[in-house]
DNA sequence: TCTATTGATTGGAGCGCTCTAATAGTGTAA
DNA sequence: TTACACTATTAGAGCGCTCCAATCAATAGA
């Protein structure tokens, strides 16, 4: 289980190892003859260059890391999608990477990537504190995505959520609702500040009175917010219209509503967040607010490599509009 | 951005590149002094071992590669979870990658992860070529984790798809059911054969007979298939039982049955398989077969380590018992 | 004919680390 | 005191590669 070398190839093929370098980084400073006889050599012993031996000798390495706080989550998925599609033509090497949400193994996920020397590193919605997040933009280019922070080292790719909320508001308002609660994300999660900000905002500008409820990005969560809700209203004073603070704290609220016996949208309409594949699926199909996941990973990459070429030194803050799908969850009333 | 290295912490520590050297690798042989020396300097320097001139001077690699043919699969993300608490425990950097599910990217991330010079790798279900595979296997330790395989240099662990289906089955015949259909993976999934035969099997010993329906593992692909049960049977004749072939198909299922006025589980029970995240929602809470995933991912890692250390030279074939989770979608007729 | 010029090829140093063998330092027994 | 056995420390080679400067061959120009 030994490997070919550089070496090998080169005394395969009679040249030495310089050339055999140079028809690895396909340079075209080399006769046809030979490279022809390189690239035999290569094949013949399943021979591919070492990345890391040539990031080592090249001061200059191709790999990108990426840490994705949460796998489970088929929202940073996409994000993945639109990375590595970026990555791939760009040239160069993703490694991914997770911490689970949890901010010990976060910070040990970091600094694995960091070990590899990465040329610059993208960090999906990680939970570790600002303090890890400003030494990482000391050591490579940082990109943050779906997280916020005002560490001057690092850029940050996310959605506007106080935008995201208006739509949701504004789509129910315009249904005819006014009374509208929102099931906010909570404290731990660094998103949910802006879109009770923004759902607030639009409460107000439509003259209306806000209800937050603090519940978290989980479908018991909401299930919990909506007993909550439930215990708080008489029948009658209910809201009718629901915005919640995730796809899952909506399809909890859901359930917990039909279980009491009110029905989706019949008596109350629910907006989600992020269009998951969860919200499309027919079972569910719920009206939510999308993020452009697959374009956020691939805007990221592409702020990434501007630190890395240095084209760029001072930090970027990018806000991407999301978008409203509608589908089987909201109805005018 | 030029990262500090051992010859900086030795400078600053006054003492040899060779001695931080064997701090970083926590050996006995150092004086107390000097270590504390050493470990100060390396700290105010932010200093830490670059792991892969590390490998490349130790001619031992600690980086593990894991390709995850899909992200947008929980299932996934749990077994990810087994592998990473071990690989952890067992001092080793987990480096991942995916494909997508289309081969050839699928291929171009197994070259890349096989260019770090990994120390073994781990397959979730990829859909490349068995030559690939068997190619693999000879550059390094190689494990398999739900994709079977006969190629002898590499190792596989998969769950027991046989008696998942027949689980399954026995269920809802327990509960009285006499028709039942299974909707079938297809050919593009490795483990669909083996859910299929297990269903066909039960059938056969409880004195029934399959019905198989062609699908996929998407929950379009399970709408489809119930349409077309709908068309060839006549509604008295209509199965009463559903062995789906993973969760979507069920839930994909269940919307079809529902949409055309089915009950379910009055009229028409549905078992899934998978018991991803998406099947305990209590808005879907669907009866589904369960694989023990994170201990198929410490499993995994566990028999790649063996090679590894060359503990074992000839392949070995996990399979693992699932078990049946009763939720919501199931009862008796 | 000899010198330039161009293009193809190669030797060798060095990237950040480990590992072996050699060296320095310290105490102990004869 | 000298020899000996430790232990702590270090110099130096080398891992697989890139890159620079040097070499070589072939052609063109005078």
């Amino acid at each position: 289980m030994v490997r070919p070398t550089m070496e090998d190839v080169a005394a395969r093929a009679g040249v030495s190892r310089a050339l055999v370098s140079l028809v690895m980084r396909n340079s075209p400073k080399v006769s046809a003859i030979r490279r022809q006889a390189v690239l035999a050599a290569a094949d013949e012993l399943g021979y591919s260059p070492h990345v890391m031996a040539r990031a080592l000798a090249s001061r200059t390495s191709t790999v990108l890391g990426v840490m994705v706080s949460d796998l489970r989550n088929a929202f940073f998925a996409d994000v993945v999608e639109g990375l590595d599609a970026a990555a791939q033509a760009a040239g160069f090497d993703l490694i991914l990477n997770t911490g689970g949400r949890i901010p010990a193994r976060e910070s040990a996920a970091l600094r694995s990537l960091l070990s590899f020397r990465p040329a610059g590193i993208v960090l999906l919605s990680p939970v570790v504190p600002t303090a890890a997040l400003e030494a990482a933009g000391l050591q490579c280019p940082t990109v943050l995505v779906s997280r916020t922070s005002r560490v001057s080292g690092v850029d940050t790719v996310n959605d506007d959520g106080e935008v995201g909320s208006r739509l949701a508001v504004d789509h129910l308002v315009g249904l005819g609702h006014r009374r509208i609660a929102h099931l906010d994300g909570g404290l731990a999660v660094s998103t949910a500040a802006a879109r009770r900000r923004g759902y607030q905002a639009a409460m107000r500008d439509h003259g209306l009175e806000p209800i937050v409820v603090r519940s978290e990005h989980t479908d018991t969560a909401g299930e919990k917010a909506v007993r909550e809700l439930l215990t708080t209203y008489d029948r009658a004073d209910l809201p009718t219209g629901l915005v919640a603070g995730n796809d899952f704290n909506a399809v909890g609220a859901i359930s917990a509503l039909e279980e009491n016996g009110l029905r989706v949208p019949g008596d109350v309409s629910v907006v989600g967040y992020d269009n998951t594949s969860l919200a499309s699926l027919r079972h569910i199909s719920l009206t939510t607010v999308d993020q452009p996941r697959t374009e956020m990973g691939r805007l990221a990459l592409e702020t990434l490599l501007e630190r890395v070429r240095g084209e760029r030194a001072k930090p970027v803050r990018h806000l991407l509009q999301p978008s409203l799908v509608v589908r089987s969850t909201t109805t005018s009333r």
